[in-house]
DNA sequence: AATGCGGGGGC
DNA sequence: GCCCCAGCATT
């Protein structure tokens, strides 16, 4: 007779069911806390989405209240893109329903449709975010692409399935198995983990310094679009037209603006 | 496969 | 200072 899986266990005790946005299936909701935690710390979106949700509680609120609200609701969480496209996405559910395959909505890859499928949907679908890949690649020993990666979280997460195996391995690569500072004496999986800590070369992305970059002057343009409409000549001119070709301002009038 | 894209938390 | 963060779109 088999044991208990630990994984079990440590989620039933230790998983972040605190976390609000895991309280509900809505796919809406669901959807919403996955984009604006794309590349942004749980701990930022825990204070940001319940107000950002009462805000725009379902695609028709979003999709009537324009890309002006929601990009400027948005705020100082960065990538205002996300917003943009959340805007979009939410147009295109309220006219014609949810797409069968979400990476059809603009902003959803591969990630986020399979992560609200699990979550929303309870469907036995494996999501790759950097933390299971974290857990997984350890576990197994190297480097994986992204279908290695599915195939190894369903054999880890067992016998754990859909969302709870989502959700379980995502609380043990936040919570245990993190880049810095792994804590392999708690860890559930440490029988059968390959590696008991950092890979020799998880491949972590670099990226240049934030102070004095674009993205640094596109900020700067983005806050003064978000307090109003603005002379452009009073704007960085490089920054405004990147941003106007992100569909994230536009100009009229020797005026910038948000777009909507 | 490699870049660009915010902004902030934590050390 | 540097590293990291529930990715996606584009090239």
């Amino acid at each position: 007779m088999a044991r208990r899986a630990p994984i079990l266990d440590w989620y039933a005790r230790h998983g972040r069911h605190d976390l609000p946005w895991r309280a509900t299936r809505d796919r809406w909701a669901v959807l919403t806390s996955e984009v604006m935690l794309h590349q942004t710390q749980v701990a930022r979106v825990e204070r940001a989405w319940p107000e950002f949700l009462a805000r725009f509680p379902t695609p028709a609120a979003m999709a009537d209240a324009g890309p002006a609200a929601v990009i400027r609701a948005w705020d100082r969480l960065g990538y205002p893109r996300r917003a943009r496209h959340l805007h979009d996405a939410a147009v295109v559910i309220a006219a014609t329903g949810w797409p069968d395959d979400l990476r059809t909505l603009p902003g959803v890859g591969r990630y986020t449709a399979a992560a609200v499928a699990a979550q929303a949907d309870d469907a036995d679908v494996p999501a790759i975010d950097v933390n299971i890949r974290r857990v997984v690649q350890r576990v197994v020993g190297g480097r994986l692409g992204d279908r290695a990666a599915e195939d190894a979280m369903i054999r880890v997460g067992a016998p754990l399935r859909g969302r709870d195996r989502l959700l379980a391995l995502m609380d043990v690569g936040a919570l245990l198995c993190r880049a810095r500072d792994p804590q392999c004496g708690a860890c559930p999986l440490r029988r059968r983990c390959a590696t008991r800590g950092p890979l020799p070369d998880e491949g972590t992305r670099r990226q240049g310094a934030f102070r004095g970059s674009f993205r640094e002057r596109r900020g700067r343009v983005m806050a003064a679009l978000r307090a109003g409409p603005t002379p452009s000549a009073e704007l960085d001119a490089e920054a405004l037209a990147s941003l106007v070709a992100d569909g994230l301002a536009v100009v009229r009038g020797g005026r910038a603006r948000l777009p909507g």
